[in-house]
DNA sequence: CTTGACTCTGTAGTATACTATAGAGTATAG
DNA sequence: CTATACTCTATAGTATACTACAGAGTCAAG
């Protein structure tokens, strides 16, 4: 019974097959086992490794820094300490992230109720909302626009 | 009376001064006003926008996306309709991204409570966490470390 | 008025993460 | 069989986001 091929995985996590190959490369996930023919065939479980990736990616971590949470276990080298310190210092990096979206989604709504009760409302950069969530002092203008520059 | 130079701006915000005119050749920062010198001369609120832009790529927004973030706005080309529309759009994305977030902290949280409680507890890697979260079912082998493999 | 730190433009180089292509072999539907 | 769709390795090219010169001018302390 075989497993996927890596065009197989490719459409199930909507990654490019030379892409798969690439993280191969780097680490992030085994090479497979190979059929007589020297085609790739993977297990099952590639699709949710391949698929963290991804979305860990998108969460703006590095492909070294996802090695680094990919590769979290107790063994031989690892103390369960070690790997205690190194989770612990992951979940406060998270923790930041999601501080920093915070602010930021709480400035987008400033800025989309700002807009929804009347019409256009002259100016209203997204900036400005940022520093209101902030508590800011500084309302200047932090943006230029075309013919939008009138205080000085 | 003289605003910062771009030393300054570098220093403030922990971000080089090659970076900091790469960002206005990209035109995430208004091109700032000269000294008869030519060098360039910045006003107090370019400190926020950088320190904004470096945020926002920690979060994994690329240059591109927070260029968008930094011009949504309601000006003579865009209504104020268009303006709600992409910035809900944008708040949808920060709350996938803060979905996800919360999803690796509560399987990193798991595998660190795995880590207190006993001693070594043998293999605990994160994506099994991750998985245990999901209430999902694989318990295999996604990874493979130094004597962990014993593929035939 | 020199010396060392800073800034200018322009161009080129680097790191990361893909992405494409060449040339060859493999799988499978008809 | 054969066509075409897929896969293999190896190498090279691209996009993004910096980062580092070179060569020249500017600034500020002593």
């Amino acid at each position: 019974m075989n497993g996927m091929t890596i065009g197989k995985v490719a459409s199930r996590t909507g990654v490019g097959i030379e892409t798969i190959r690439f993280f191969e490369r780097q680490g992030l996930i085994a090479e497979p086992a190979r059929r007589p023919s020297g085609y790739r065939d993977y297990p099952p479980d590639v699709i949710e490794r391949v698929r963290f990736i991804k979305k860990a990616k998108e969460l703006g971590f590095s492909l070294r820094e996802i090695a680094e949470l990919l590769f979290l276990r107790v063994d031989n080298d690892r103390t369960c300490a070690d790997v205690f310190d190194r989770t612990t210092a992951k979940i406060g990096e998270i923790e930041d992230k999601m501080r920093e979206l915070e602010r930021m989604k709480a400035a987008l709504e400033s800025l989309a109720s700002a807009c929804t009760g009347a019409g256009p409302t002259g100016d209203c950069p997204f900036l400005e909302a940022l520093e209101r969530e902030n508590g800011a002092r500084a309302h200047g203008r932090l943006l230029a626009a075309k013919g939008d520059v009138h205080e000085s």
